[in-house]
DNA sequence: TATTGTTATACTCTATAACTATA
DNA sequence: TATAGTTATAGAGTATAACAATA
């Protein structure tokens, strides 16, 4: 099988499967994603952090509002300039981003327990070169971009109707 | 970096490089997928496409019609139960499926181009057997389900009011 | 009564444009 | 005039229920 073909199809396993060990904590995959920047540069902007995750402002709105009303997350006035807000971990926040942590440790064990150890860091070895080669951003998930194709409506006979 | 990180960003990457190469052929990643099904099994039915390629009935007959409408898959009323289709590539059908095949072997030699010959056997391998073990089936890409959390709708307090 | 294909509908995510406050 | 954050809305994808024809 092509190697790329089982990048994609492992590539959505892992993610799908990291998404249900974040659940329980009530969290998606962004939040944790927004956890993590944060974590790694408090005081981060809006603007700055929707550009770093690649997701829209009008997106990041949404899911800020949600991690601050549940606590993990506080948005202080800029004071050098009054549209912006910098975006800080709580307590809470901290303590949400170190179970994160746990359970990304427990998911990759999980995903690589066909893989010893040796193994494992022969294929982080080899990712790392091919994530290197394609320009990626080291630990930012693309998420999953507009792709399909345009098509015009299409007329539709039916098998709610009679053939005979 | 962790390997199911790395397995999960390159993946996305891989999977929204095909579909932009699957772009000027008019067809979108779940197109390639029925055309290579229904190739590999002519005379199909659309429940049993749908459970190969985890497409959930209602969404396989808009992506059925567009391809019927397109000329590429012919749906033939199976003789032993009316109630079923016989799903069939035509001529231009399975045209496509080679152009298909052609744009995948590109797709993977640029997305490996950071490997040599050796290496791309070596993960091709290491992926193999992690996929072996996490019960994937051959050549199906999972697509992404519905993982997102469930939240109660945020009381919002603007930035969009003075806040002086 | 169960099943195949189909339609209708709801919810989520992506994307774009327009808007408020501020620079 | 431009920018940060916000709102509104349109377009896909996912999911469920209900329906007609047939088994």
């Amino acid at each position: 099988m092509s190697p790329s073909f089982l990048l994609a199809q492992i590539g959505a396993h892992a993610a799908m499967k990291f998404a249900e060990r974040l659940a329980p904590l009530g969290l998606s995959p962004p939040d944790a994603g927004i956890l993590r920047a944060i974590g790694a540069s408090a005081g981060l902007s809006q603007k700055r952090l929707g550009e770093r995750l690649s997701i829209l402002p009008s997106r990041l709105v949404v899911l800020v509002d949600e991690l601050e009303r549940r606590g993990l997350v506080e948005r202080r006035d800029s004071p050098e300039d009054r549209r912006v807000y910098e975006l800080h971990l709580t307590d809470a926040g901290r303590r949400a981003l170190e179970a994160i942590g746990r359970t990304a440790r427990q998911h990759d064990a999980a995903l690589c327990a066909a893989l010893d150890e040796s193994e494992r860091a022969e294929l982080s070895a080899l990712l790392t070169r091919i994530a290197e080669e394609q320009g990626l951003e080291p630990g930012v998930h693309p998420g999953f971009k507009r792709l399909g194709k345009t098509a015009q409506p299409a007329t539709r006979r039916g098998k709610t109707e009679p053939r005979a």
